[in-house]
RNA sequence: GGCGCGGUACCCAAGUGGUAAGGGAGAGGUCUGCAAAACCUUUAUGCGUCGGUUCGAUUCCGACCCGCGCCUCCA
């Protein structure tokens, strides 16, 4: 079997094939950075970080790239608010976005910027204006003449043919020739960011960008592009019109989007005060475990509803995992080896093989490994596990964190971070109870709590209950949690 | 108005023309000095409503109701 995704331009789920064999070349449309990455930016890019990430598992080369929008009416309305710079204001967002995306386990794609391709950018617009499918207007701006390419709408399916045919829209603020043609390039306004030119001064507008950077990096045709489903309509229409009129060609093969989320059940906006950025979570003291794993819990093609419910089960669904890893690895196991755990081990990979391989359904790959989990807790209970056992089931679980990547024990560190930054960005007042217990849950070293831990053994071995359970509440309290086993006592931060 | 998606137990959420994955929460139990962790049992004759096709439909078709998305910046 091989895997199958839905491609919005067939508008079917298609069997994946490459342009160049077991080479996948695929663009996403990445962030503008103009403001911290709200869960709903993250829900994309996850996905498409497992998208690249099962690829990869599968045996394919993957050149994924990503870019990053740092000019565009909005940067140059925050920046001036705030008196910066453009690039002094894209800078400080960038940063936040790749470490925010590195906090919630995204692998860092390769970036290209903008402001990085300006003069390309231009060229491309003078070769479609050398075709005839750009046109300048007066101010030095320039359009896109869609009625020169009829398969516009192709993607959205939509119907322009009752407007391709030059009919002139009157429409004051612009001086284009027809309402639907869209801006290439935008001429300089006073005070706005600029850059001097082969077709003059001015800036690129949004499409022209991923249309230059994604061919310059994977070539005139490449195998997927990716992004949010509001991105479909103008934006990969207007890619693919730019980029098809110039070359001919397929602009991409597969268009891959992913659906908003809701939060809550309504549509996640800053009106409705359901408006999340990640470090938003972070300091409610959530962690990004909790977030990738929420956010990977539902197929991307699904409408996904964030609830805060919701995280509590899937920080109760990792744990649930972390806890049978470290009970595999820290168990001693007598020899030998119990045939129907192998089997258990091998039908769980295939099963999540199967379930990622159709259209990526992650909601079936998770109850695979839950549910081994759940055989395999059950054997640990009956002292059916040998010791060759363990190598196969943590291998299942390793390739399920190929992909779902929750399983390192890293949350701390990260939450950390972003105590940190909250308190130098004056924002203590948003550090609830919870995150300041976990940062503080590391502050204690391991031989303080061991030793600890050592105490409360002797009072309880003592029957001293009464001084081993005060001493359990007080490591309770510094965010350390305890458990009792065969083996001994295990313990680890909250 | 045009195009599209969805309505599955208390909650989240897969799925299938042949009789409902997984998780959470709840209840009972095993283990434990007590917890924690883990495990076991239990919780939808039912999959928005009404018709139709079929030996059989939650799954296909039609109508209707409700929710959501895109059509303008938006992941």
């Amino acid at each position: 079997m091989s895997l199958r995704v839905y491609n919005t331009m067939s508008a079917q789920v298609e069997e994946f094939q490459t342009l160049h064999d077991k080479e996948v070349r695929m663009y996403a449309c990445g962030p503008t950075v103009y403001d911290y990455g709200h869960i709903g930016n993250f829900r994309t890019f996850i996905a498409v970080d497992m998208l690249q990430r099962f690829l990869r598992q599968s045996g394919y080369r993957v050149h994924y790239v990503m870019n990053i929008t740092d000019v565009d009416d909005r940067i140059i309305r925050n920046a001036a608010r705030d008196g910066v710079s453009v690039q002094q204001y894209t800078a400080k967002y960038e940063k936040a976005f790749l470490e925010d995306a590195a906090m919630i386990g995204i692998e860092q794609p390769h970036l290209v910027r903008a402001t990085e391709n300006i003069s390309e950018m231009a060229d491309f617009v003078a070769k479609l204006q050398a075709k005839g499918v750009a046109y300048r207007t007066d101010d030095g701006s320039y359009y896109f003449r869609i009625a020169k390419f009829p398969a516009y709408g192709k993607l959205s399916k939509k119907d322009f043919s009752g407007m391709i045919d030059g009919a002139r829209v009157d429409v004051d603020e612009y001086d284009k020739d027809s309402a639907r043609d869209f801006a290439l390039w935008k001429a300089p306004k006073p005070g706005e960011a600029s850059w001097q030119t082969s077709i003059g001064p001015g800036r690129p507008g949004w499409h022209l960008e991923c249309s230059v950077m994604s061919m310059k990096e994977l070539g005139d045709s490449f195998d997927l592009h990716a992004g949010g489903e509001d991105l479909i309509f103008p934006h990969h229409e207007n890619e693919i019109a730019q980029s098809e009129s110039l070359t001919g060609k397929t602009f991409a093969r597969f268009w891959f989007h992913v659906r908003f989320l809701l939060v809550e059940g309504e549509k996640m906006s800053k009106r409705l005060g359901n408006f999340y950025t990640l470090r938003d979570l972070v300091l409610k003291g959530h962690k990004p475990s909790s977030v990738r794993y929420l956010l990977t819990s539902v197929p991307y093609r699904n409408q996904l509803n964030f609830t805060f419910d919701g995280l509590k089960q899937a920080a109760v669904s990792v744990e649930r995992l972390r806890n049978f890893r470290q009970r595999l690895s820290e168990q001693s196991f007598s020899p030998g080896c119990n045939p129907e755990m192998q089997t258990l081990a091998r039908e769980t990979i295939t099963h999540m093989r199967e379930a990622l391989e159709d259209d990526l359904n992650t909601a079936q790959a998770e109850a695979a490994i839950l549910k081994m989990v759940r055989q395999a807790n059950s054997a640990l209970d009956a002292g059916s596990v040998k010791k060759e056992d363990i190598a196969p089931l943590l291998a299942a679980l390793e390739k399920f964190d190929e992909i779902f990547a929750v399983l390192a024990d890293d949350d701390r560190p990260k939450m950390k971070a972003v105590f940190d930054w909250a308190m130098s960005e004056g924002r203590e007042k948003d550090i609830s109870p919870e995150l300041r217990e976990i940062v503080q849950s590391g502050q204690s070293s391991d031989a303080d709590i061991e030793e600890k831990i050592a105490e409360m053994e002797a009072a309880r071995r003592a029957r001293n209950f009464k001084l081993s359970d005060s001493l359990r509440a007080e490591l309770i309290a510094a965010g350390i949690m305890i458990e009792n086993t065969k083996d001994g006592v295990r313990w680890r931060r909250k």
